[in-house]
DNA sequence: TTAATCCATAATTATATTATAATATGGTTG
DNA sequence: CAACCATATTATAATATAATTATGGATTAA
């Protein structure tokens, strides 16, 4: 879901398209016209972007109209600070790991060759 | 700077590895231990992460301790938040694009074919 | 109906990312 | 020095992603 959203993110043309639909609503032409970019090209990472619930797509005669998921954005960025913070032995799906993690405070390894204390 | 840090977040074994860390430092071979997977992977994975700002590295004795950026990652995180909502008009960066912005307030399209005014 | 517009999808090629295995480096210890 | 130990690097193979070109469907306009 972080990973989804991170993805579609980390990619300079889909981080534009992103920016300009901030600014405003905008079909995948007006998009190929300010980009100055080939209209696959749009389409395909439009498909990222929409697989990742960060653009909506209307309708309207013709066109397909995209939109920025203000809300989804936002709300992600906040869940992943709330993951962030979440103490790690609350989160079932991190338990094998939780189990693994050194348990000495202070000291980062727990190998039998860094027993300090 | 948004993209690297996206980027670097876009994929599961670094996301898990920033989500150990904000549990406590760790050293390479503790996250070699606690995530099951080889040394020579998590070190590459590290190498991105450090690019990228997100982690920190101290030394002790012979081994290297990873630390979050806590600070880098919320700050970026709320920086993306201002460069979304930021207006176009005033981003330098975007003039050329700016430019090519449809003016038409709630009307989608510049092109000829959509002058439904 | 014909032509044009908007958009999506393949197919292809190019490039990037990832994992693994092998090896290197550099510090520590005996 | 030699044998470790923690970490980094390199090479390679597998996979994934990106851009381009070509094609086609659907809708609108003439």
């Amino acid at each position: 879901m972080f990973e989804l959203m991170f993805k579609a993110l980390g990619e300079p043309t889909r981080l534009k398209i992103i920016k300009l639909l901030a600014a405003r609503d905008l079909c995948v032409c007006d998009l190929e016209e300010v980009m100055q970019i080939s209209q696959p090209r749009i389409s395909q990472h439009l498909k990222v972007l929409k697989h990742a619930g960060l653009v909506n797509e209307r309708k309207e005669g013709q066109r397909s109209i995209c939109s920025l998921n203000r809300s989804l954005l936002s709300n992600t960025m906040e869940g992943f600070r709330q993951y962030i913070d979440q103490p790690l032995e609350t989160m079932p799906e991190l338990a094998e790991e939780f189990s693994r993690m050194p348990t000495i405070d202070g000291e980062a390894c727990m190998k039998k060759s860094c027993q300090k204390l």
